[in-house]
RNA sequence: GGUCCCAUCGUCUAGUGGCCCAGGACGCCACCCUCUCACGGUGGAAACACGGGUUCGACUCCCGUUGGGACUGCCA
C-alpha cells in the first residue's frame, strides 16, 4: 500500500515549493491508488503563527489537493497534529537512550555557541564535541536534580557508512564520522524535526517520503533512528528545490512565494498546478503536450521522471498557463450557457479554435451576449470604477463593451480598466491622431468617411448586430472606393478618440446609435472639409 | 571550511550510446492576417560548462576540472 504525506510547518502561508510538494506526493499516492495524509508539524512553539494551520488547510483545499487522513478527518493514526502526539515521542526518545543511541545534554546555549566559533576559526567543520556524553550516570541524575534543563542528543556512531537508495538520485553514501550528534527532544520537552519525523512516519505507515532536497543530508541521521528503533525506514525521494532568479532556494525575499497570493491576483487553480507540476517533473517519452488537467496528471505521473536539478520559478510561463487556461474555461462556461438559453445553437470552431455560437433567433443571441457579459464582468470587477456597474444606462453599455474585449480580460482581467475607458470617458479625437499617413486618410478622407459614415448609419437599423454593422460599412468603403482602414480608422478614431481601442463594428455595436452618432457628429464638426 | 547534491537554448524541458550539426514550450525578434492594440498563423535567433577517457560511434557511460546549490540550529 503505497501511503504518502505532506507534512508542512505551520509558520506562515503555504509556499509555493510547498504547494508542488504536497502535489507531488499527492499524485504519487493517486497514480497508485495510495493514500495521501497531511499533518502539521508544529513542534517549534517559537514559530508559531496564529491562523497559519487554518490559512495551510484553507489553501490546499482552495487548490483540490485533498488528503485521506489528517487533521479534522477520521483516520486509524489520529492525532495528525505533533503538538497533540508529545507523550508519543517523549517514550521513543525514552527507548533511545536505553538502547545507547542517544543521550542527554545540558551545554547551554551559549557554550555550543562558543564551541563552534572556535571551531570555525580553525577551519573546522562545526560539530557537537560530545562532552556530555563522558558524563556518568550520578551526574547525570545530580544535573536532572537540580533541575538544569537538557537536550536528547542522538548518538552518531563513527566510522560507518551509510548508504542511501534514494528514488530520485539513486545511492547515496555517507560516512557517519562527518555527521552531528543531532538533537532529537528539545529542552522544552518537546521533539525536533528529527524524531517527530520518524516516529510518525513509522506509525503513520509512510511508504514512500517525498521531500525537498533540503532533507538529503539529514536523511542518513533519519535512517539510523529507525534502525535504531527496530524499523524499516520508508523509501525516500528528494525532489529538486524551487529556485529564485539567481539560482538560490526560492525564498520570499526576492519575490512573491505565497499560493494565496497568486491566487488573489487571480490565478486560476488549474493553471497554477499544471504550472508548478511541470516545475521539475515532466511525463518523458517524447510528450508534447504542454496544458494538463490534474487527472491527466495524475495518470501520467511516475517519480522517475522527476528532475534531479533545481528549476527556477520563473512567473513568465505561468502567465501562459493562465491565459491558455481561462480560455479553455471561458469557453467551457460560455458552451453550457449557450445551450442553456438555445438548444439547438450551433457551435463550431473558427480558424482560431475558438467558438462561434450560432443562435436560431435574435432574442436568444442577444440573452447569449448580455450573459457572456456578465461573466467577463465578474472576472473584472473588482478592477473596474464601480460607477460603471451602477447605474443601469451605463451598466447595458458595460455589458457589451466588455464583450469586445474579451480576450484582454482573459489575458490579463487587471487590465480591463484601461481598456474600457474609451466607451465612457471619450475623449476628443485628436486630429493628428486620425490622420494616419501609413493608412492613406488625409483630411479629405476623414471629411468623406465621417460625413458618409454618418449619413449611413443614421438610416440604418441593424445596431444590434456587429455582423449587419460589418456588412453595411464594408459595402460603404467599396461603393465610396475607400480602402476599408480610409473608412474604417477615422470612424474608430472618432468613436474612441484613442490610437489603440476595439474595432469600428464593436465600439459601434456596444456604444448603440445615439452615442455613436454624437460621436462621430462631433468629430466631424472639428474636422475642417477640405476648401 | 566540511559533507552531500546538481549541470541541454535567457527560462521550463525532450533526449536512457547511432533516430540529434539536438526536438517542444515560454519569452524575444521578423513576417502574415488586419481599421489600431490584442488574439491567431508562419518563420527566426538561441543550448549539450570544460578536459580527459571507454567505444566503430557519445548530449547520453566513467574520471577529473570548473561552476552552481543545499545542509552544517534546542528551525523545519
Amino acid at each position: 500500500m503505497i501511503r504518502t504525506r505532506f507534512a508542512p510547518s505551520p509558520t506562515g502561508f503555504l509556499h509555493v515549493g510547498g504547494l508542488r510538494t504536497a502535489l507531488y506526493n499527492y499524485l504519487f499516492a493517486q497514480h497508485s491508488n495510495g493514500k495521501f495524509l497531511l499533518r502539521i508539524e508544529d513542534t517549534d512553539q517559537k514559530r508559531r503563527v496564529e491562523g497559519a494551520e487554518e490559512s495551510l488547510l484553507n489553501t490546499l483545499k482552495l487548490v483540490g489537493l485533498d488528503y485521506d487522513e489528517g487533521p479534522y478527518k477520521e483516520g486509524p493514526h489520529a492525532p495528525y497534529i505533533q503538538s497533540q502526539r508529545t507523550d508519543i515521542y517523549r517514550k521513543y526518545a525514552q527507548e533511545l537512550i536505553e538502547k545507547e543511541v542517544a543521550y542527554p545534554c545540558f551545554c547551554t546555549t551559549e557554550r555550543l555557541e562558543e564551541m563552534r566559533n572556535k571551531q570555525q576559526e580553525l577551519k573546522q567543520a562545526p560539530m557537537y564535541d560530545r562532552a556530555c556524553l563522558k558524563l556518568t550516570k550520578e551526574e547525570i541524575e545530580a544535573k536532572k536534580a537540580a533541575n538544569e534543563p537538557f537536550v536528547i542528543r542522538q548518538k552518531i556512531p563513527r566510522g560507518e557508512k551509510l548508504r542511501l537508495n534514494d528514488l530520485i538520485r539513486g545511492i547515496v553514501v555517507f560516512e557517519t564520522s562527518t555527521l552531528d550528534d543531532q538533537v532529537l527532544m528539545k529542552s522544552d520537552n518537546f521533539p525536533t524535526y528529527h524524531l517527530a519525523n520518524v516516529v510518525d512516519d513509522h506509525l503513520m505507515e509512510i511508504s514512500h517520503v517525498i521531500r525537498g532536497e533540503e532533507w538529503l543530508p539529514s536523511t542518513p541521521k533519519h535512517i539510523m533512528l529507525y534502525k535504531a528503533l527496530g524499523w524499516e525506514p520508508p523509501q525516500f525521494a528528494h525532489i529538486p528545490l524551487l529556485l529564485n532568479k539567481d539560482k538560490s532556494k526560492l525564498s520570499k525575499r526576492q519575490g512573491d512565494v505565497s499560493v494565496e497570493s497568486y491566487l488573489e491576483k487571480g490565478y486560476l487553480v488549474p493553471a497554477l498546478i499544471n504550472f508548478i507540476a511541470l516545475l521539475g517533473w515532466h511525463p518523458g517519452k517524447g510528450e508534447e503536450q504542454e496544458i494538463f488537467t490534474m487527472e491527466e496528471l495524475v495518470n501520467k505521473f511516475d517519480l522517475a521522471q522527476v528532475h534531479k536539478a533545481g528549476a527556477i520559478f520563473d512567473t513568465d510561463k505561468l502567465d501562459w498557463f493562465n491565459f491558455q487556461w481561462g480560455k479553455k474555461l471561458h469557453f467551457k462556461e460560455l458552451e453550457k450557457i449557450a445551450k442553456e438559453i438555445d438548444p439547438d445553437v450551433k457551435i463550431e470552431e473558427n480558424q482560431r479554435k475558438e467558438p462561434v455560437h450560432t443562435f436560431s433567433n435574435a432574442d436568444n443571441e442577444r440573452m447569449f451576449s448580455q450573459k457572456r457579459g456578465e461573466i467577463l464582468l465578474a472576472k473584472c470587477e473588482k478592477h473596474l470604477k464601480p460607477q460603471w456597474t451602477e447605474k443601469p444606462e451605463t451598466k447595458a453599455v458595460l455589458l457589451k463593451a466588455i464583450v469586445t474585449i474579451e480576450e484582454k480580460i482573459l489575458k490579463n482581467p487587471s487590465e480591463a480598466q484601461a481598456h474600457l475607458e474609451c466607451f465612457f470617458n471619450p475623449k476628443d479625437a485628436a486630429k493628428a491622431l486620425i490622420l494616419n499617413e501609413k493608412m492613406k486618410v488625409d483630411e479629405a478622407v476623414t471629411a468623406t468617411a465621417l460625413s458618409e459614415g454618418l449619413k449611413a448609419l443614421k438610416d440604418f437599423d441593424g445596431w444590434d448586430s456587429i455582423n449587419k454593422l460589418q456588412t453595411l460599412l464594408l459595402n460603404l468603403a467599396k461603393e465610396l472606393n475607400l480602402k476599408n482602414g480610409q473608412l474604417l480608422w477615422p470612424l474608430r478614431v472618432a468613436l474612441s478618440g484613442e490610437e489603440f481601442s476595439p474595432g469600428t463594428f464593436e465600439m459601434l455595436w456596444a456604444l448603440g446609435k445615439d452615442e455613436s452618432l454624437k460621436r462621430i457628429n462631433r468629430s466631424l464638426q472639428k474636422t475642417p472639409r477640405e476648401a
